[in-house]
RNA sequence: GCCCCUGUAGCUCAAGCGGACAGAGCGGCUGCCUUCUAAGCAGCUGGCUGCAGGUUCGAGUCCUGCCAGGGGCACCA
């Protein structure tokens, strides 16, 4: 258990013997939280509880406070419990405990951080799935960066996770992509056409179409005013999905599963039962030729079309059938999905379909990232897929490297509109705060090769040595990994992360001015060994948790 | 017009469920390498948390209104 929560559980317990035995008047108790002093003179974990108890106990929060305390039981691991004006009760870690840690990092080596949230509950994180129409660009990053990285955290939290991509290969945009497709590979034959309406006027299309040709020659090539032949569409999407998933393997990602949505529109498949499902339900209408999903009447703005009087479903009817799919056929017991802020209006009647298929919403989280702007300078770069002009994820990642650029996407909280300054991020490259983490991995991989040269065996080091502040400041920094997986995978916000990342490096190189590591003190230098050796398989952790490299060298 | 997100230092952003004196990085200025990595460290500079009310023992955080910016309101996805 986490100390965090064996403190909150040590002022409960104090709280319920203040009750029993009258020196507190009888009241609810509320959750007990700790939470951690701003100030480091009011020690490592502060319980503001007698504040809240304060009104119901008609008495003074200071009176409560000492009330509580006087039944705190002793620990091993808390030094002094202190009340504090107002109201609060503030307790400090013991050194020695403290010091003893090391031995349990070092234990769990690069499993240090593990928490047992879940057990084995299968969940799945969805993320990107972009149509594949054209590469992927910088908001993707985003998506892929906060997905990848919620991944990882709830597999340390205990869940099973598996991570999906839908790939769009079954609506108009990819009909779109392929009509496109086929005006540039005619006009590679000398034919004068236009890409259509609404086309992909980026020059990708014309890339793969020489591509395509230098193939195939004109295998594909129909007469004049023919329509293009049905064969191009999927060869047309393989290549693209062959792209996007070269620009995704850049940045380090693994899908676990990659969806078509095309297996959806099986005879009695997903989307068939969804269907059926919703009108089970009652859920279903028919008007102007369409058919709905009355979602008005579930206290949504308006109903929905499902059906279009064409007779093809729309976007969100494919939707429903995949997450039918997801909670109905492949039962997982939550689902989170990543999404871009351009389809936060979809997110309110998603909701409303999954609960209207008999699944409670809980189980369905949406995390809606706010666009990023790319700009180079101050010339703002267009993120659309629609104009030709355009900067793939791939070239921001040659240009900023793969680790700076998950670092800066996960640093930002997903409801922050960020900018993603090229110029900026190039020219920061040495002083990117990614390479701050990275170099104390460095730095400690060094100090170890060092060791091991000198011939320095650490693995009986005393612990009990490790008494300096800037030691102790380590260790503490060290100890709130598990505490930062638990909050990330508790709130689903990732960019809690980096910033852990930061200060933990940052604790370290003050501790690397102050301590020397391996010197002529072979005792010390042996405990401080441990130290550092535990630190390294903290940040590697941390690093790793993010998709970011540890390097040994820099 | 309605809905979602945002407004914090010159810039980019933090601030777990409301907690103690709002923090980092970058930029600017000043110092520190015969030593395990100077991609580092120390110091200085910097704030009416958009504005106005309200709730609370306590508000950057919650509520209401206003102002500004981004996104969304299709038989597109």
């Amino acid at each position: 258990m986490l100390i965090k929560h064996e403190i909150a559980r040590l002022v409960a317990d104090a709280t319920a013997r203040a009750l029993e035995e009258g020196d507190l008047p009888p009241l609810a108790l509320p959750e007990v939280t700790v939470e951690h002093p701003a100030r480091e003179e009011h020690g490592d974990y502060a319980a503001s509880l007698p504040m809240k108890l304060a009104r119901a106990a008609r008495s003074d929060p200071l009176a409560v406070a000492e009330a509580i305390a006087r039944h705190i039981r002793p620990s091993d691991a808390i030094a002094e419990v202190v009340v504090a004006p107002p109201g609060f009760i503030n307790f400090r870690l013991g050194d020695a405990w403290l010091a003893r840690q090391i031995d349990a990092i070092l234990a769990q080596g690069e499993r240090f951080g593990d928490v047992p949230l879940g057990q084995d509950q299968r969940f799945q994180v969805e993320f990107v799935s972009a149509n594949p129409v054209g590469p992927l660009h910088v908001g993707n990053g985003r998506g892929l960066a906060i997905g990848d990285t919620l991944a990882s955290v709830l597999a340390a939290a205990g869940y099973a996770v598996e991570r999906e991509y839908l790939v769009n290969d079954a609506g108009t945009q990819t009909e779109t992509f392929a009509s496109t497709l086929y005006a540039r590979y005619q006009q590679l034959f000398g034919r004068e056409v236009d890409i259509p309406e609404g086309g992909y006027p980026g020059h990708y299309v014309v890339e793969l179409a020489e591509e395509l040709k230098a193939e195939q020659g004109e295998a594909f090539l129909r007469p004049p005013g023919e329509p293009w032949p049905p064969e191009l569409h999927d060869v047309g999407v393989a290549k693209m999905l062959a792209i996007i998933r070269n620009d995704l393997a850049a940045i380090g990602v693994n899908y676990d599963a990659w969806f078509n949505e095309k297996s959806l529109y099986t005879a009695a498949g997903p989307y068939e039962r969804a269907m059926e499902l919703l009108r089970e339900k009652g859920v279903v209408t028919e008007k102007e030729g369409a058919i709905w999903f009355t979602s008005s009447a579930l206290g949504e703005d308006k109903d929905n079309v499902l059906v279009r009087s064409t007779g093809s479903p729309t976007y969100f009817a494919s939707d429903i059938a995949y997450h039918y799919d997801k909670f109905l056929l492949r039962g997982f017991q939550r689902v989170i999905d990543v999404w871009g802020a351009d389809h936060q209006g979809h997110v309110p009647r998603m909701q409303a379909a999954v609960a209207a298929l008999g699944v409670d919403p809980e189980r369905l989280d949406i995390i809606v990232y706010q666009l990023v702007t790319l700009r180079r300078g101050a010339e703002i770069v267009r993120l659309s897929k629609r104009t030709g002009e355009m900067i793939t994820l791939g070239e921001v990642v040659e240009e900023v490297g793969a680790d700076a650029c998950r670092f800066f996407f996960l640093a930002r909280s997903a409801d922050s509109h960020m900018d993603f300054d090229l110029e900026l991020a190039k020219e920061q490259s040495a002083e990117n705060p990614v390479y701050y983490v990275q170099y104390a991995h460095a730095r400690i991989a060094g100090i170890l090769g060092h060791a091991a040269e000198e011939g320095v065996e650490y693995a009986d080091g005393d612990l009990a040595l490790l008494t300096h502040p800037a030691e102790l400041a380590l260790i503490r920094k060290m100890l709130l990994l598990p505490e930062v997986v638990e909050a990330v995978a508790l709130t689903l916000e990732p960019h809690h992360l980096p910033h852990y990342a930061l200060e933990l490096a940052t604790v370290f190189h003050d501790f690397y001015e102050k301590c020397r590591v391996v010197s002529d003190d072979l005792p010390l230098s042996k405990a401080r060994l441990k130290l550092v050796a535990a630190c390294r398989a903290t940040l590697a952790r941390t690093l790793g948790l993010m998709g970011v490299s540890a390097p040994v060298r820099m």
